[in-house]
DNA sequence: GCAGAGATTTAGCCGAAGCTAAACTTTATA
DNA sequence: TATAAAGTTTAGCTTCGGCTAAATCTCTGC
């Protein structure tokens, strides 16, 4: 029903919202010219995907939310499935993913749900909305926020940038691993933090990408 | 590079070949008008893909099949791939991977292969393409054209037919099955053959896209 | 050897989604 | 507060891959 190109600008409104997406932000993140953006948004908005207000930005609507989610959902049970069988690295995943999530049928989205129990997280630990579109709560903040001493467990990493990916997993920085902030840099916001008794120095722009919760559980 | 409506066409070509195809014949192969498959006809002679004699038909040069058994291979693989981890329906299968092929990066490709342990055959029996197009010599005839008496493996099953499949498969007549043609219908060329001790009809069309060898081996 | 049937191609249209250049709004600065 | 800069939209073009209708070619039967 919904092309290629549909599903994306709707991704990437969820990705870039919930307030009000300008077009040029969503044009550089689907790394299209700005006009091309409005034109999509016009014709979205005509089917009731997005609320577009000229000169304001646009937002989704909740029938193009739940759209949006359908895509995540998608993307998310495939960086899972293909995690779990064939060992691609961690930032490969995301690409893959990128491209087979439009040509997932929903027979194969329940198969595939299915074989992995209905899994609530995929490996980056980003939660994956239930079939309806559901998301669980998140109980989590990022990294740079955390206060100081407090145990952390590292709850999600991001997905997109590859070489930050990188760069976390050779740092052991991956869900589920415990640390500890020691010390935040008062002028950048990046902070110390100690891991298996190591110390590492995580950058502003990571820290603020990493997200952290208490427990081991959630 | 290739869009999926190019892909298809390739595809499509290669399984109607290797003599010349005619518009019309591929124009319904790929439910579309023949004016249609004309004009791609065109393009994809431009593209050195295919020799297009106007009236005549067209076939595929080198270069398109080489780029038609990659299509080939990545349907393979994936039907392979899906067969072994989830447990669809084999009629499933074709529809998935028909849907997926087109998203399959030469790195997921390789992995999928690799995970597999380099398949020769997918689940209906057709041969898997290597990564440069080899396709190994086919060793297997027509269910219809096996002579009498002599013990046939089941080699090859249709796998774009879902009905003929499902009943196939009822019937026990899948891939690495043992049987035995007991009489041919001189007329309309539908076959009487014995399977595990049971007589089975045949009829002429299905007798036609079964394909079976001597050896359990091949 | 020609007429008509059937297949094929050409011509011309459409919608999706991209682009650039120009026009228009909004915002920020002097 | 006026004007320039920045952001957004409109206008108009392109390619791809469909479609229908009309023209053209091939082939077969007379």
């Amino acid at each position: 029903m919904a092309s290629v190109a549909v599903e994306n600008y709707l991704k990437s409104m969820w990705e870039l919202g919930p307030a009000a997406v300008a077009t040029q932000e969503l044009a550089q993140h689907l790394a299209v010219a700005p006009a091309s953006a409005t034109r999509m948004l016009q014709r979205l908005s005509e089917r009731g995907l997005v609320a577009h207000t000229p000169y304001r930005g646009a937002s989704l609507t909740a029938a193009g939310e739940r759209r949006a989610l359908s895509v995540v959902r998608r993307h998310r049970l495939l960086e899972t499935f293909l995690a779990r069988t064939l060992d691609l690295g961690r930032d490969q995943l995301h690409d893959e993913a990128e491209r087979l999530e439009h040509a997932l049928s929903p027979a194969l989205e329940r198969a595939i749900d299915d074989y992995l129990g209905n899994p609530q997280r995929d490996p980056h630990g980003h939660p994956i909305p239930g079939p309806q579109g559901e998301l669980p709560p998140e109980g989590d903040s990022p990294l740079g926020e955390w206060p100081l001493d407090r145990p952390a467990t590292v709850s999600q990493v991001p997905d997109r940038d590859g070489e930050m990916l990188g760069w976390l997993e050779s740092q052991g920085l991956v869900p589920g691993r415990e640390l500890r902030l020691v010390a935040r840099d008062p002028f950048d916001g990046g902070v110390t933090v100690k891991r298996d008794g190591r110390l590492l120095q995580v950058a502003a722009s990571v820290a603020e990408e990493v997200r952290v919760s208490d427990g081991g559980a959630e």
